[in-house]
DNA sequence: AGTTGTGTTGAAGA
DNA sequence: ATCTTCAACACAAC
C-alpha cells in the first residue's frame, strides 16, 4: 500500500506527465470517493478548466495546485494508485487500450477517471474505494485539520538525529505505533516501519521511553536509508500498489521482515514472527530484535 | 460456504 | 484529554 516511498514516486512520476495541463473533464461510478465539495456534478463544476501549476507530496497525500486558488488532495489510502494511460468505457469498465501492464487486474479497478488537455488520462484504481478525493480553495486548505497536524518530512535535510531524538523524547508507547503516528513523522505505515526497526534490531512494542541513545540512532539511521532507498527502487509491490504505468516497483527484494511470517530471519536464520499491535499486524525477529 | 486477514484514517465510544 | 475499537470496502486464502 502507498506510504511515503510510493507516494513519492507516483508524485516524481506524475510532475513529468501532468504539469501544466487543463482538467477538462471527470468521470466516476463511486462519487463517495468525492469528499468535498459535496456532490460529484459541483466537484466536475469546480475542477474543469482548472490548471495544474505545482504537484507535490506532504505524508502519504498528493496535492495538485491549481489556477484561481484552489487545491486538489488525493489520497491513496490502503489501495488506491494513480495511472496515466488511454482507456475506453465498455459496459460500465474502463478497458486499457494498449497491451501492457495496465491490463493487470490491480490496475482496473477504475472508479474516478480525468481527462487532461493534451489527450492524456489520469485514473484512479482502487480495488477496495477507501481513497479520498477533496478539492479546496487555498485558503480552505491551509486550514485543513489533519494535514497541518503532520509531522515532520523524515526524508529533508533538517530531519537530523537531534531532530528526530527531540521529537521521540516526549512520546511515550510503543515504538512501532509512534513510527506510523503521521501526527509525529509524515508518511510511514505499516511496510516500512516493520522494516525499519528490524533493521535497526528494535523491537516493535519496545516502549519509546525505553529507548537507549544507542537505539535511536540505529532507528534514525535505519529509517533515512531505508526511505531513501525505497524512493530509488520506486517503491514496494507486494500486493497493489504500481507506478503511474502499472508497473511494480523495486522494493521487494530488500523486504525483509514485512508479511514474512514463518520465514528464516536473513540475518541470524531465526522464524519471523507476526503479532498483533493495535489491530494491525507487526512482523520481526524474536531473536534479534530486542 | 462462511470466516478471517489485509491497513489508513477519522469518527465514535469508553 | 486520551485511549481503544470500528467502519469505510473487496477479495484472496483458509
Amino acid at each position: 500500500m502507498p506510504e511515503l516511498p510510493e507516494v513519492e514516486t507516483t508524485v516524481n512520476q506524475l510532475k513529468k506527465k501532468v504539469l501544466g495541463r487543463t482538467f477538462i473533464d471527470v468521470w466516476t461510478d463511486f462519487p463517495k470517493t468525492i469528499k468535498k465539495p459535496k456532490t460529484f456534478e459541483q466537484f466536475k463544476k469546480e475542477i474543469k478548466g482548472e490548471k495544474i501549476q505545482k504537484l507535490w507530496r506532504r505524508g502519504k497525500n498528493i496535492i495538485f495546485d491549481l489556477s484561481e486558488q484552489k487545491v486538489l488532495l488525493i489520497h491513496q489510502k490502503l489501495t488506491g494508485h494513480l495511472l496515466i494511460g488511454n482507456w475506453k468505457l465498455e459496459i460500465g469498465n474502463w478497458k486499457p487500450l494498449k497491451t501492457g501492464p495496465l491490463q493487470e487486474k490491480i490496475n482496473t479497478y477504475i472508479h474516478l477517471m480525468f481527462w487532461l488537455s493534451g489527450n492524456l488520462m489520469l485514473a484512479l484504481s482502487d480495488l477496495r474505494k477507501f481513497a479520498k478525493v477533496e478539492l479546496w480553495t487555498k485558503e480552505g486548505f491551509k486550514n485543513l485539520k489533519g494535514f497541518k497536524n503532520l509531522g515532520p518530512e523524515p526524508l529533508t535535510k533538517d530531519f537530523t538525529f537531534g531532530k528526530f531524538r527531540g521529537i521521540l523524547k516526549n512520546k511515550k508507547g510503543k515504538i512501532k505505533q509512534v513510527l506510523m503516528n503521521q501526527e509525529v513523522i509524515a508518511g510511514i505505515g505499516n511496510i516500512y516501519s516493520d522494516e525499519i526497526l528490524w533493521e535497526a534490531k528494535v523491537h516493535p512494542f519496545k516502549d519509546v521511553s525505553k529507548l537507549k541513545e544507542d537505539n535511536l540512532k540505529k532507528i534514525y539511521q535505519a529509517l533515512r536509508k531505508i526511505l531513501k532507498k525505497a524512493v530509488k527502487l520506486g517503491g514496494e509491490s507486494i500486493s497493489d500498489y504500481r507506478d503511474i504505468e502499472g508497473k511494480k516497483g523495486g522494493f521487494d527484494i530488500l523486504r525483509k521482515v514485512y508479511r514474512r511470517r514463518g520465514e528464516k530471519c536473513s540475518r541470524c536464520g531465526t522464524i519471523i514472527k507476526r503479532i498483533k499491535l493495535a489491530g494491525r499486524s507487526a512482523h520481526y525477529c524474536p531473536r534479534c530484535q530486542k
